[in-house]
DNA sequence: GTCGTTGCAAAGCGTTTGCAACTAT
DNA sequence: ATAGTTGCAAACGCTTTGCAACGAC
């Protein structure tokens, strides 16, 4: 097990939750899943792990972890995602055409929120929900212009 | 009612839809909808106007009127929208720390779009996904750093 | 020993489906 | 007459809840 699930664990202990062994398994999962889960995955990878984990467990865990800080929800194209606090804030772009996924760190777009912000008065947190789109190669496959977009969501 | 909602629903009627009055009284609800619809919504308003209308005819009308390109969905906080297709496209916003809904004309970002394509090979349509942020007062509130966001949602 | 946490089982919610009856054309 | 539509009722998938038993501290 990695130093930061355990650090992760201990900071945890510390906030005064109790460290149950369904719960160290959540953590353990979370950590070592690069970019987010979804509620339904841990729920199977936990009960592969340990049988029996109700997955009441793991949407209570989750919703917890997100109250202390650890964790952060998105909306993802397939619904709700979490993701470490700690990591570094991505956006997620999703194809229309093609269902592919990309993550682009949300320093790319920190100009852009500038921009709203100066115009419209609202600073745009483009990393809380998905951005649907096209990628270049579907992009090319439809056309350039950027109008009949077929949404497969 | 409004011309506009008749010469709909004689142009869904040349597209081959039988026009039944369940769907004459969905479009019609559609077409004097401001913004956009949610199935919730349209089934509650349908089933005061034309009692015994089931939930499922409102769905799947919904979903017929996106395929005839009468309308499209878009990912709400709240779930799933509808709004006419002829509608300007709006990029929704989303107050994350007092749930105002604030909507741009997407040429407002038309801008942003060139950008992210030119940078990153991918063309995003900011208006099928709502976007979170903070409103002007809500962002004084919390501070000037876009940091600490405790979303709603 | 305390009180937070768990599993269970049930309910909840919006949505989807299969099917026989119906009806717009 | 025909084929598209409807209502019903049931199933769906994910999520939430109430509650008694359990166990981390």
């Amino acid at each position: 097990m990695p130093a930061s699930t355990d650090s992760a664990i201990d900071l945890l202990r510390e906030q005064g939750m109790r460290m149950t062994p369904q719960r160290i398994a959540i953590v353990t999962e979370i950590m070592t899943t690069p970019g987010y889960v979804i509620p339904m995955h841990v729920i199977r990878r936990i009960q592969a792990r340990i049988p029996g984990v109700s997955p009441s467990t793991v949407y209570r865990t989750l919703e917890r972890l997100e109250q202390v800080g650890v964790l952060v929800h998105v909306h993802l194209e397939s619904g709700i995602g979490y993701h470490r606090l700690n990591d570094v804030q991505h956006v997620h772009l999703t194809c229309a055409g093609c269902g592919a996924e990309k993550e682009l760190p949300s320093s790319a777009l920190e100009r852009l929120e500038g921009l709203v912000e100066h115009d419209h008065g609202f600073w745009p947190d483009f990393t809380h929900h998905a951005i649907s789109g096209l990628c270049a190669h579907c992009r090319q496959a439809q056309g350039p212009s950027p109008a009949a977009h077929a949404h497969r969501s």
